[in-house]
DNA sequence: CGTTGAGTTGATGGAACTCAAATAGCGTGG
DNA sequence: CCACGCTATTTGAGTTCCATCAACTCAACG
């Protein structure tokens, strides 16, 4: 994603919990053999499958992972786009195996924590089992908003709203937002947005033409962002 | 919902943690103050609304809730549907303030869960913590379903898939899931499938042309549960 | 250069929306 | 219990938005 800068560890969704000042002690991470391993995941390789089973969760350093869903009967559509500083695998939560496969959009570097020690650390201390929670509470968020953009909007407002979410998740780890890569290409995203890849260049296109943003391939610049926001917000 | 029937305790979500004989003791229970007030909510009335502050949670012991989604710049559309033995505003997990308003679709008696004594006795019991894991992750997989149905599936397509979810989920509590009362009105059905009313009476005709399914007013009779899972398989 | 794959653009059709009118259900009060 | 009125639902006709299919552009690469 964008500059292909890894985001630091002061802007992880971890943070709190993975590093000692804010909750966890060191000694208690340790004691927990909390060890968090880092690795790399080149373009179109997987960090796991569905039905494999869930032993870690991953978070991401650099790059951009989608999550495909393979539950029951579905035939592996996008139902999440991982940024930086972002977790990985929520969607397997409390399940022994995952029914989402994890494809890395662009080449990303993860951090994988295994769940074991973390859930020993979590029913330790309740300070981070909050924050634990609070995780699990944005994905639920997260997954709200895109059930109303999708439902509720037409193509070019979902397409705003894609962008400026985009935007937003990146600022928030403190990356430019109104220029950037996109990671993945148009199928995944009109996958994403329950859209076809041809309309997502319409759409494109039309906001270009508006002189709301500025595209070429995967280089997105925001000129607009209010009136994009107004785009977003109609219909 | 259905024939007016409460569920019983023993087919209720939380039967595993609100009763002793599973996780926790009758004892611990009391000491953390767990005290379970049952209520009813008449037809059109709420039981919290958007930006209410979130002190209890609540299981549905008959009738039908619709939770609608408040949540920044949002009309109120409907998230859910919460029948009996389920859990209702799980939606808020973690948040201070609602975000979510809940209304009785009909007549409805629920329990009253205070989070507080309830938080405590999860801390205490990794068992009792475990089972909410489960439940937190079953709500996530029900939103992953509805993320699919809405954006992957056309209007017929969609109008089975909630049908037939609706049975299983009444099957599950012990109802008689061939044939039930549908508790909302066809605008709530519309509202939550992303689609219009008309649409939705449109699908129904047809599906009960096809004779899979019969229709009159809110009594739902499923003549054909394999023909409509086909239906909604298909496209 | 020719090939390949991603992205854009144009033309057409179909699914669902909109508006409007007809009908069925339901609660209320006589 | 029936008649009334109100609301919910159904049905019809016309319109809109997006999908589909096909042609085309463009850049990357051997």
């Amino acid at each position: 994603m964008h500059s292909r800068k890894t985001v630091g560890c002061e802007l992880c969704g971890l943070w709190r919990i993975c590093f000692p000042g804010r909750v966890a002690s060191a000694a208690g991470r340790r004691l927990h053999g909390l060890r968090i391993r880092r690795m790399r995941v080149t373009r179109g390789n997987s960090l796991f499958r569905s039905g494999d089973k869930v032993e870690s969760f991953y978070m991401i350093r650099s790059g951009c992972i989608k999550e495909l869903d393979y539950s029951t009967g579905k035939r592996g559509s996008v139902i999440n786009f991982c940024l930086p500083g972002e977790m990985l695998s929520l969607q397997s939560l409390g399940s022994i195996c995952s029914n989402t496969t994890s494809v890395a959009v662009e080449a990303s570097f993860v951090c994988v924590v295994p769940w074991a020690a973390f859930n020993s650390l979590c029913a330790e201390s309740p300070s981070v089992a909050a924050e634990f929670i609070r995780l699990i509470a944005k994905a639920g968020t997260a997954a709200r908003d895109l059930l109303t953009l999708i439902r509720d909007k037409e193509a070019l407002a979902r397409v705003s709203g894609f962008l400026l979410n985009l935007s937003a998740r990146l600022q928030i780890r403190g990356v430019r937002e109104r220029e950037f890569r996109l990671g993945m290409n148009r199928d995944d995203i009109a996958d994403y947005l329950g859209l076809r890849s041809e309309t997502i260049s319409r759409c494109f296109t039309e906001l270009a033409r508006r002189a709301l943003i500025k595209v070429r391939a995967k280089r997105v610049q925001i000129l607009q962002a209010a009136e994009l926001r107004s785009v977003f917000y109609s219909d």
